[in-house]
DNA sequence: CAGCATCCGCTTTGATACTG
DNA sequence: CAGTATCAAAGCGGATGCTG
């Protein structure tokens, strides 16, 4: 990109990261850790290849990201944030949550069950922190999350749990919508969400005030 | 700008604030309050006139600007950030504070004073908050600036003194590496900045922890 | 002069195909 | 898997012209 040639911080900032992508590239190594290109790929539909090669290679030599050569039995390139990338969490997180409002439909958007895991940890909280933890399987998306509760706190991961104590499937806006509040459990079933096991564990998950 | 199609706040906040100079024109709103056309183009230097135009109209039909007729004597239209605009802030400032540490030389960059409100009176705090309050006036840029400390923070506003305890003029980068700390006072005059009044009184205004 | 709209050349981006 | 090559389309910057 073109230098905005203005001696101001913000200026400066976007003149390394106002690019189309780079942002979002950067929640993919957030979010994800050290990525594969094409792990990345899939992290970011719609980016044309040759973009994210382009992304990636300035990034590097903006001091963003760093490219490692992983040892064996992996013996691919893997792709991470340096300390200065992983310093631009404040801004994904300040964007993310200015952003919260216009997440209603999904409409024709792609979706990636792993971008919850930010907005889960951060937006959300346990209702009921003395009770004991819950574990929830949210299967939603590409692959299935699990989100506990920890000290109050949520942690969310790709994978499955054992024993959860609650499974919510459906589609991501009506399941989100389900989270935060603003879709009550009969509308979700009608939509098609569906909730096994214990409903009460699921109201733990809550939105944070603020 | 195209939508990234993701459904993730992230890329929808950036489908809205993601183009190139949005983010820059709330700067100008945030700091100078409802201005004029012709004031925003002066912020904005390298600025293309149709450039602002659509900004401006992209904006205002995304709730981030209005267009409110001034009432005679000014009979003109200003442009002022809107409530969902104002909440953009945050972004602002990790934005701004992530590119601190790019603030070295000017170079070739322009420089408005006015874009020092912010950073001056989020990244700095006054390092006696328990002596009585002092006033700096700063001369670099194209308009001078007052500085003021008050509660132990510090307030700057574009205007001139009437009895500053001390007056600095030269440079920005140097102006600005004397507050920060990162350049002494014999390197600065070497440099060409000069401080008339109390040197002691400059020695207030300190970059903050963290 | 304030507040745009138009035109033009250049750069960036996107879609697709191809390669070690 | 991890890219490069190619080409069309869209976006951007600069100059200029128009309207109250």
């Amino acid at each position: 990109m073109r230098s905005y040639g203005q001696y101001c911080s913000l200026a400066r900032a976007l003149d390394l990261v106002g690019d189309r992508w780079t942002l979002l590239i950067v929640r993919e190594l957030g979010v994800r850790g050290p990525s594969r290109y094409t792990d990345l790929r899939h992290g970011l539909p719609g980016i044309a290849t040759n973009m994210l090669a382009d992304r990636l290679r300035e990034m590097e030599e903006n001091g963003i990201v760093a490219r490692v050569e992983a040892p064996p039995p992996i013996a691919t390139t893997l792709f991470e944030l340096t300390r200065r990338g992983q310093e631009l969490m404040p801004v994904l997180f300040a964007l993310g949550r200015w952003g919260a409002p216009l997440m209603g439909e999904q409409g024709e958007d792609e979706f990636r069950s792993h971008w919850l895991k930010y907005p889960l940890e951060r937006l959300f909280a346990d209702a009921a922190p003395d009770e004991p933890p819950v574990t929830l399987e949210l299967r939603t998306g590409d692959e299935p999350i699990v989100v506990t509760t920890v000290d109050g706190e949520v942690r969310a991961h790709p994978g499955t749990a054992e024993h959860p104590d609650a499974v919510i499937s459906g589609d991501p806006d009506v399941v989100i919508g389900v989270l935060r509040g603003s879709v009550d459990l009969r509308t979700a079933k009608r939509q098609g969400v569906r909730i096994d096991g214990d409903a009460d564990a699921l109201a733990r998950v809550r939105p944070k005030a603020g």
